[in-house]
DNA sequence: TGTACATCAGTGAACGCGCGTTCACTGATGTAC
DNA sequence: TGTACATCAGTGAACGCGCGTTCACTGATGTAC
């Protein structure tokens, strides 16, 4: 509506951004079967539809794109621990599955990729992969401290419980993604199974005494 | 001390047998860094002490080898519970604890490896692994059901309870691999941390209400 | 608005390298008689 | 025990291929005046 305001519709900057998110990706889609170390600098490339010396041009190696996708990646983990805070009231075991179940397909791609990488890849990776899950382990930890019933626990059993949570929720969802499809009777079972290990957990901490340590 | 019975000490069987070895080591060995999609099929050959060629006399692909050690190498920790359950008397936490962190230092290489290519590598692999692992929790829920005051929980809820603790042990020791060295204080802070957890899945399971299902 | 120059995302040729795999072979070990 | 033949773990040359990286370049976009 308004005059236009350079040249061309889109500046350099967007384009530049535009490939550079493209290589991104190329990068997780082609990951999600043979692992990023499977993925070659060249294949990325053409996949993003650039040639492979321009590759250079938004990163300095594979391995840097690995860590910039770890890092965005770990974003929708947050994001969604995050959205789970601020929805009301107490969630149930069974509401917290429900919502981690749908997010798990809704970014399959993202959770394959740190399932994949976590432990798989590059050394630099898996790091990058390992710190954000800790800080992801303290942000629940400190939810935890919020919650009724548990102000005066320790902050080490908090912590310990938290990473309890984040460890069994993170195998389930590596089930989820080796399930057939959704809807399966096997994705049924899988989710009773982590409803049950949940509610388990739970028990466990309403009998827990703190500051036992 | 008896007459020789053949022109040589070794017969071609056991000099094939440690060539096979020789192939598997060195898979291990080089895996563990880079992890196995990251070794060649020369560079094992190499260490091994043959020519590439050869390589093909024992194994088809470096395929079926990853898919040999992984079946190998389960079989370190299937050895691991086999020799817990024979030892006396119901284990407390602690004790079963200090056994796994005493046998991944004895067999670091063996679990590194698991932990890298349970699903960061071929699907192949990781489906061996995945498998054994399965077969592993299997046992674990048999011995459950023999504990004193578990006799009626349905097998279903045992299960639960056995992926449970093979999941969150299986953390323990991936994090026990990438803590700097035996005797650290972060490894101490581990290995706290995972004796709280068990204690406060031992407590679950004292409050739970079986064939709750 | 128009011109002259700078920037820089993407191009394309070229390189040396290690890879997996083929093939015909060698020679020590094993077996039949 | 001795001989003739079969087996087969390991050899070495050769292949075509995709890889990461270098380099000088092009031409559209951006900026200064």
């Amino acid at each position: 509506m308004s005059a236009a305001p350079a040249p061309s519709s889109t500046t350099r900057a967007q384009r530049k951004e535009r490939t550079r998110q493209a290589l991104l990706d190329a990068a997780l889609e082609l990951s999600s079967d043979r692992g990023l170390a499977g993925v070659s600098l060249r294949e990325v490339a053409r996949h993003a539809g650039i040639v492979p010396t321009a590759f250079y041009r938004h990163f300095a190696s594979m391995e840097e794109l690995g860590v910039t996708l770890a890092a965005d990646t770990m974003r929708v983990l947050r994001r969604l621990l995050r959205d789970a805070r601020r929805s009301p009231g107490p969630a149930t075991a069974r509401e917290s599955l429900r919502i981690l179940v749908r997010e798990v397909r809704v970014h399959e791609p993202a959770f394959r990729f740190l399932a994949r990488e976590r432990h798989g890849g590059q050394p630099e990776v898996a790091r990058a992969i390992t710190t954000e899950l800790r800080l992801l382990a303290g942000e629940l930890a400190a939810d935890l401290a919020r919650t009724p019933g548990l102000e005066q626990w320790p902050f080490d059993d908090l912590e310990m419980v938290a990473d309890l949570l984040v460890t069994a929720m993170l195998d389930v969802v590596l089930e989820l993604l080796s399930v057939p499809r959704p809807g399966s009777p096997e994705e049924a079972e899988v989710i009773t199974r982590a409803e049950k290990q949940m509610r388990l957990i739970l028990l466990g901490m309403a009998a827990w005494k703190p500051t036992h340590n």
